[in-house]
DNA sequence: TCCAGTTTAAAACAATCGTTTGAATCAAAC
DNA sequence: GTTTGATTCAAACGATTGTTTTAAACTGGA
């Protein structure tokens, strides 16, 4: 096997086990077990069970943050220097988190959110990090649109637009299903996509 | 030091720490330090480890629900049978929980929000335990207010509010204070309350 | 074929974990 | 003052943790 074969499959695995299990509960013997290779290959190729986690982390954001720049900058090309309704700025930053959960394995539990909850050292501030730009560059956007907001206002309205987005993305579809007795499609991520976009907008406009 | 001191040292101690460090990460000698009392002490005033996290939450969440719900009767109680405002419904869900970064240990990351990201096994059983009958009342009079929602509807929009105000509560307060480059108080928790109400309130109503 | 560098394998490392034990201590009832 | 049950204490238990070590197996270029 090659050395990015087994760094691929240790990295697929621990994404499960993390989103599943959390950082801390998480054993290098189980990661290892799962994707079929040696203990020892996680220090070799991570330097240590923190490395393993902070090269999971861009791993999985990287990414999505490229897939959302990449199509603002192309709406805003094509918008020619007109602001770009706000509804379609929303989308285009959490579409590309939600596709995760079309994306990944059935039923896996995302582990966008578990990175977002997980107090560990130093992990907030590579969130932060990772983030911030990204942040900025939608604070702009929306403020071209929304010109009589501040960016205060912006910033703490997106703040609850990530909180809920994270909630919808964490293990907790359950929790819908078994509320609405079975009636919301837990599934149908282009419905739940369209109404959490929708909420968002909403939010952003109130009086 | 009578048994009930004991207990409620430990709790205390185990809620800040847990809330610092997640569940998994915080040990038993640690929060026995803290708390000033013996090791076993936890083993035997709570059963085990796991035994101490469900009497944390409980002691946690069960006030909060007992608000909700007295404010709500209340409320309705008042409005002699006609529907309340919306807004005034989700300030009532939302102020009880955000009371709580008033009322606890200043700079405390709150414990709520961690009790829903936690990944143990069992918790998420007994959080929609605590959970289900509150969400069931709210919705109910959302629905007399909102009688074109389903229900359906009621409880996913529910979610993105949850998941905002779980966001806002989690120890993330640096990051709004950074981002917004101090302009946002993130001690003004009347204000963000406020805000908070106004987005979800928005959110419920979109077209 | 040979060799140098890389990756894997199994075992052992010290440290820490949750839990249990049994004796010591406490408070209150008789 | 003695007894009884509840509580606390220090110590140790076995198990598991992340990490390191040593040798074996493999890789591709001369």
């Amino acid at each position: 096997m090659s050395a990015e074969q087994t760094k691929d499959r240790i990295l697929h695995a621990a994404q499960e086990l993390f989103a599943e299990k959390g950082f801390p509960a998480t054993s290098l013997r189980e990661i290892t077990q799962r994707a079929g290779v040696n203990l020892a290959a996680v220090n070799y190729h991570f330097g240590s069970k923190d490395g393993l986690l902070e090269a999971l982390v861009r791993h999985c954001i990287e990414p999505i943050n490229a897939a959302r720049m990449r199509m603002l900058e192309e709406a805003e090309d094509a918008a020619q220097g007109a602001p770009l309704p706000l509804d379609r700025i929303i989308r285009i930053f959490l579409e590309p988190a939600l596709r995760q959960l079309t994306d990944c394995d059935a039923k896996m539990p995302c582990i966008l959110s578990r990175m977002h909850h997980e107090p560990h050292p130093g992990l907030e501030a590579l969130m932060a990090d990772l983030l911030t730009p990204i942040i900025r560059r939608f604070v702009a956007a929306v403020q071209r649109t929304l010109p009589e907001r501040t960016p205060s206002e912006i910033i703490l309205h997106g703040h609850f637009m990530i909180g809920a987005m994270l909630h919808l993305l964490d293990a907790q579809p359950s929790m819908l299903h078994t509320m609405s007795e079975g009636a919301i499609d837990v599934n149908d991520n282009d419905y739940l996509l369209d109404q959490l976009v929708s909420f968002c907008s909403a939010g952003f406009q109130h009086a």
